[in-house]
DNA sequence: ACATAAATTTGACGCAAGTCAAATAATCAA
DNA sequence: TTGATTATTTGACTTGCGTCAAATTTATGT
């Protein structure tokens, strides 16, 4: 896991009983079918949703092709970040791509602890420095790295996705056609 | 300017004098000549840089090549975001482009405030946000965006940047080669 | 002003990756 | 099982943009 994700982590797990009770009001599990969106652009993003069985992704689109940008496994939190912190129309879809069960934490009650708390706004906004970097470091993969070698940097760093995704979900998060991933893999098995 | 930039800089000047004047206590003016280097790669980044005047940009070499990833104006800040935030060795170069004038804002001191007062760390958090979203957003522009589009949508959004900055940096900005761009100009005069 | 260097433009060429189309392979329903 | 969808692979072709090299323009120092 990510050292700083880790440090999150350890932080979430150490607040005192008071406010953990008080941010438990504000979260609702739900179970949600695949295929189903839990945000569709135009929506105002309202919540954080903390994945915690199944999959999802966060993805938009372009002249009627998907681009995904995320993909949540269990404990990653579904966010449209400009939606949510301008509370503005989202222009993305957050969609279940297999049956899930997630935490929606409300975003006035986080609100709330976030400005009674001072350790709960901490943890947000450690939360916003590791999406920031996240992003940052996304880009620089588009930047530096051909179709293949981003393609062999996400099987090393994210195998789950290589492992349990359909091939049109994995090229359209490596931003390449699908014709193009599947040379590339059969490149790489023959060699 | 960006509604969110605005809404930060108004927080920020209404800030109580007692918070301001704790604040200024972190704040060094310096200037620096053209071609100076503000971080270097290796080093922790321990200040936000505000720019009073001149032009700075940060970038990070890539296999000898330069590669732009911001460029900083007047009442821009600077920083190396994840050498900051983890105070961990920074791999990118913060370089001054014209002669400047920068304050530059101390990591601990600044800490302090922010621990003191939340609305001060409220401030921090939502340039945080900020630079995320602005992430985010530029990596949308390299994910659906061709060479020219990309040219295009600099001049509109950043037309400072087109008309100060040599061609160099523009196409390093851009990640297109000089060639390119020289290409991308010279069609776009002749139509 | 002149020489030298630096920045920018132009030309020729190659290749990574996209598009369109057709062929397999896998999945699903009845 | 079989036929019908859907997913994946393979092939042929095109193109945007990179690289290398040379020409031209602009800047710089003495």
């Amino acid at each position: 896991m990510n050292p700083y994700i880790k440090r999150i982590k350890d932080l979430s797990n150490h607040l005192d009983s008071q406010v953990l009770t008080e941010l438990e009001g504000g979260f609702v599990d739900k179970k949600f079918s695949k295929g189903s969106y839990l945000l569709r652009p135009g929506q105002v993003c309202t919540s954080h949703l903390l994945v915690r069985k199944g999959i999802v992704r966060k993805f938009y689109k372009h002249n009627d092709k998907e681009i995904t940008t995320e993909i949540y496994f269990h404990d990653d939190v579904a966010i449209s970040m400009d939606s949510y912190i301008m509370q503005k129309p989202a222009d993305v879809f957050i969609e279940a791509l297999t049956e899930i069960e997630i935490t929606i934490i409300d975003y006035r009650r986080f609100d709330t602890v976030k400005k009674k708390y001072a350790e709960v706004m901490i943890l947000d906004k450690m939360f916003i420095e590791y999406y920031a970097t996240w992003f940052e470091q996304r880009l620089k993969e588009f930047q530096t790295m051909n179709a293949s070698q981003r393609y062999l940097n996400l099987f090393e760093k994210e195998p789950r996705i290589v492992q349990l995704l359909p091939v049109t979900i994995i090229a359209s998060y490596l931003n390449i056609s699908l014709e193009t991933l599947s040379r590339i893999r059969s490149r790489l098995a023959s060699s």
